[in-house]
DNA sequence: TTTCCGCATGATATCGTTGTCACATAAAAA
DNA sequence: TTTTTATGTGACAACGATATCATGCGGAAA
């Protein structure tokens, strides 16, 4: 910057200022400043910047995992958060509360300037850390403690389980199964409580043994169907509670022989991108990724204002997707 | 910083001594240091210790998108990246070389220890701009323009393509197709020469009709199951440059009323996660990738000291999958 | 003409660190 | 005893920006 003042032959103040733009500036200097600028291809000091004015420009991101759907999650808050001018500094905290732990503490230490935190589970230590400092967060996807003063961005997952249910017993399927995330998670007790309550208020039956409790994860659909589908069962119909898990029930049950929708009907929860691509391509309960992270971001970013009477908690409603996984029994 | 010094009854740079650890500080002010950052729950301003130090400790990472397998690739580097006491900032440039140019420039800006690197084209602005700073880069995955100076790290593609062809071939398949990525990729050429070339070194055959040329997308797989198979076709198995397609394919075929492996033997690149979960599980040329992240970090790093002899071009040699869909005809 | 105001610009302090230098004290060597 | 050496510590400059304050200058109002 020295350099671009010598060769402009004003000082640092002006250079500073035609960069800023925001004080007048006589256009001739101005000119002589950007060209300087040009000719020694400088460029800002983000570093020194921030240490001025205490903002690091970038956005934190916990996250506890890289697959699906926290990539197309990742991918979406990328796009919005460098639209807005900052930076993504993302950590995956699936190995451990110890990672989150640390990574936390650099993203203080570099001063973000908000965090989008979506935690392992609800014994998170980040939480109160964060607390001591003015770092805004957004608790996403995995709210829990939902103190009033903090905001967060979630599915409504209640929303989710009806919705699976409805659909399912309106096919006229009359006694269903599901699978569970990790039952510790809120969102799991949500969209179980939903679907459970929604199931028996059509009339239809959810047994306690074909409630089956899963991680998320493809093994844990695998497992499933063995669980549910090894001994002959009345079940006609099964709501995953997220897609990972009914793609592994739908290869588990592949390989027990049934055919999915003709023997076993199959809902899974998310839409993320191979839900299409499955054979035979898999009905589910969608989440608005793309609304869920803008508005994390412009709750971060202060675009919209929420003054203190406004909500802070924003609860998405689900959408169903239909494709060929689920039928009429 | 200024507080915990005075509480602790010390300067600054006494403070800043014993936080570095590497110069000699008697125990007892030491440890009223210590427990004065304790109390204070002190966290240094890495913003102020990059500016004096010309280092933001990250590593950059330019991505052309976020699907797999980026999005493993995302999450190994993150690893490798953060346990080396950096941290990850990352851009996905799929929207196009404006957004790169932008990131890249952010990068720079930040002043980034060093930038992996896998761009969506040739032709990208890039190189030339980073060959102006002292940032060290690796080319990752997508190489091109291999100067000896800079470091590439990637898979041996053409050993891929021989790879696919031995396999398919020695299952009995004597007329084989493939899907391209796109072709200004020399990955794609390199793959595609290897497999032609040991395709017919082995006696069999590929028309240059049965090679549809793609673009990595699971459309693109769908839209050449057209392509290959809507017409009758002696073509008894294809090898996709990537699993996406391959999957694309799978469904495409589904909808012909073609069965996998029975009419037609598939197999992938990469092996994504998703691989092993279709209905048939893919068999794919695997892609290493945990080596070559690692191997891409560490040569940022300068954990491995490449002597100016040594060898800056890393190629890993890819390895079969046998899963279920491919078999002999 | 004098006074006052607005405008463009420069000098300087500051953000929170680390590195360099100087200095005091104590121990070792002369 | 005097000189040297080692050791722990503090003062201060620097990193590259921005913000505050001061200043010189031209024109409008008195």
């Amino acid at each position: 910057m020295k350099d671009v003042a010598e060769i402009a032959g004003v000082s640092v103040s002006t250079v500073s200022r035609v960069i800023s733009g925001k004080f007048a500036v006589e256009e001739g200097t101005a000119s002589r400043v950007r060209s300087a600028i040009l000719q020694l291809d400088y460029r800002p000091n983000l570093l020194a910047w921030g240490l001025r004015s205490r903002s690091g420009k970038f956005i934190g991101l916990v996250i506890p995992g890289i697959h699906e759907p926290f990539a197309t999650m990742i991918g979406l808050l990328e796009e919005y958060v460098t639209r807005g001018g900052y930076s993504l500094l993302f950590g995956n905290t699936e190995s451990g509360p110890e990672k989150e732990n640390i990574f936390i503490d650099d993203l203080i230490s570099r001063h973000v300037d908000g965090i989008v935190f979506s935690g392992v589970s609800e014994k998170s230590l980040a939480l109160p850390k964060l607390a001591g400092t003015d770092i805004p967060i957004v608790l996403f996807d995995r709210v829990f403690n939902a103190r009033e003063n903090v905001v967060t961005v979630a599915l409504n997952n209640e929303a989710a389980g009806r919705l699976a249910a409805r659909y399912l017993v309106g096919l006229g399927h009359r006694r269903v199964a599901t699978i569970t995330g990790p039952p510790d998670l809120n969102l799991c007790k949500d969209r179980l409580h939903g679907f459970k309550d929604e199931v028996s208020r059509l009339g239809a039956a959810l047994d306690e043994r074909d409630i089956e409790v899963g991680d998320f994860s493809f093994d844990a659909g695998l497992k499933a169907s063995q669980a549910l589908f090894a001994r002959k069962s009345a079940v006609t119909a099964v709501w995953a509670q997220n897609d990972l898990m009914a793609i592994g029930l739908m290869r588990g049950l592949a390989s027990l022989g049934k055919r999915v929708p003709r023997d076993v009907s199959i809902v899974g929860a998310d839409d993320i991108p191979f839900a299409r691509m499955t054979v035979p391509s898999l009905s589910t309960v969608r989440q608005p990724f793309e609304a869920m992270c803008r508005q994390a971001v412009s709750s971060l970013l202060g675009y919209d204002d929420l003054s203190r009477s406004a909500n802070r908690h924003f609860a998405f409603d689900p959408e169903l997707v239909r494709r060929e996984s689920a039928q009429s029994p």
